[in-house]
DNA sequence: GTTAATAATAGACCAGTCGTCTAGTTGTTC
DNA sequence: GAACAACTAGACGACTGGTCTATTATTAAC
């Protein structure tokens, strides 16, 4: 855990991220990240015990960065609740509708493959699920809180969205095109400020 | 030539559709396939001009199935048009919640992973969840007539159920629970029976 | 400067991949 | 029973998959 071996390791997870965010887990082979990491292949087993304790890493890494953007939006003392939660949505359906994009989700693709493959990774994505629906909870109850969201709204609101806007990208990746995501806004929307008197 | 009543084609079919819908696409090989169907690897290429191609008839076949049973459902004159909605959600519950089952939907389980691997098989998928939420959307409609649903909902609804459903049986994958489900199913009452007065 | 220990890499390994090929087996029709 | 198509059979090729051992490079200690 020196120098060069804190690089390399960041390469590949990076490579890794590049390639396993478009083509996935299982079609994704160790030669292909290396070559693009720019790491000899014999030592992907000198950082990573095996490929599928590499995606459990893969997993982890994107969700710390994830989480931390989360925060920072959510944190933003100059927006409503319901502003800084729509705010996060809009984010959301941007990234997700260009073509060939940076931050794509790892839930949306790997969610269903990984799974039924390898629990520790199965693991990691679930934690990582998790945390960001607690987050989306705890964003309500502050706009409940600060009236900007509906004070009726149920407390399993959060968890739906998400699944919603994860389904949604789903469907807009099969049919390459942005309007389920559009939909998921204005569905989002109407839950979110009914009953709420907007500014 | 090619007759697609025979058998071993149905076989190959079968044994497919039971492999991938667990494994994914990418993770299950020809030889497996073809051992579990009980079919040499010769006839195999004799059907499917190539794995992408068998890939599209998996899907189109399991639609095929798919949407006859929801038009038998939704046909049922002895429910209210939301009462067949809902029972239609529940099997959906049902079925994507016991743990090795029979009915899995590729939608779940193939739509992210195919999207960005083969053309045609993304479109085969994204054909037949137009058909499926076009569906919906036609006993909605039907159901805003006969009064059993929300005379407001929005035309877009059908298509942020679908996805709303889609999302959470991911979700419900990833954590081998079947809450995102029953989470789902009570969204979908409160947006399908909002301004109804039960009876 | 030599030795010891560790960091990093090269490349072999073999099971598995999809797809091809050709010989063989049925079965129907004249 | 000959002819021809429909279908079966599985060996084979060329390649890729993840994994691991043997080896080299680098650093640290004396």
């Amino acid at each position: 855990m020196k120098s060069k071996s804190n690089e390399n390791y960041q390469q590949i997870l990076a490579a890794g991220y590049q390639l396993i965010s478009v083509k996935g887990f299982n079609h994704v082979g160790l030669a292909e990240i290396l070559k693009v990491a720019n790491v000899p292949k014999g030592s992907f087993y000198y950082y990573f015990k095996s490929k599928e304790h590499f995606g459990e890493e893969l997993i982890n890494d994107y969700f710390s960065d994830y989480l931390a953007s989360i925060d920072q939006l959510f944190s933003d003392v100059t927006l409503s609740s319901y502003d800084r939660l729509m705010t996060y949505w809009q984010q959301w359906a941007d990234t997700q509708s260009t073509p060939c994009n940076e931050k794509k989700c790892l839930v949306v693709k790997l969610g269903a493959e990984v799974s039924d493959l390898s629990e520790s990774m199965r693991i990691a994505l679930q934690k990582g699920a998790n945390s960001v629906i607690e987050k989306i909870a705890q964003c309500i109850q502050s706009g409940v809180e600060d009236k900007s969201i509906d004070p009726n709204i149920q407390d399993h609101m959060a968890e739906s969205l998400y699944h919603l806007w994860l389904g949604a990208s789903v469907v807009a990746k099969m049919k390459k095109d942005k309007t389920p995501l559009l939909s998921a806004l204005s569905t989002t929307t109407l839950i979110l400020s009914n009953n709420v008197i907007k500014k």
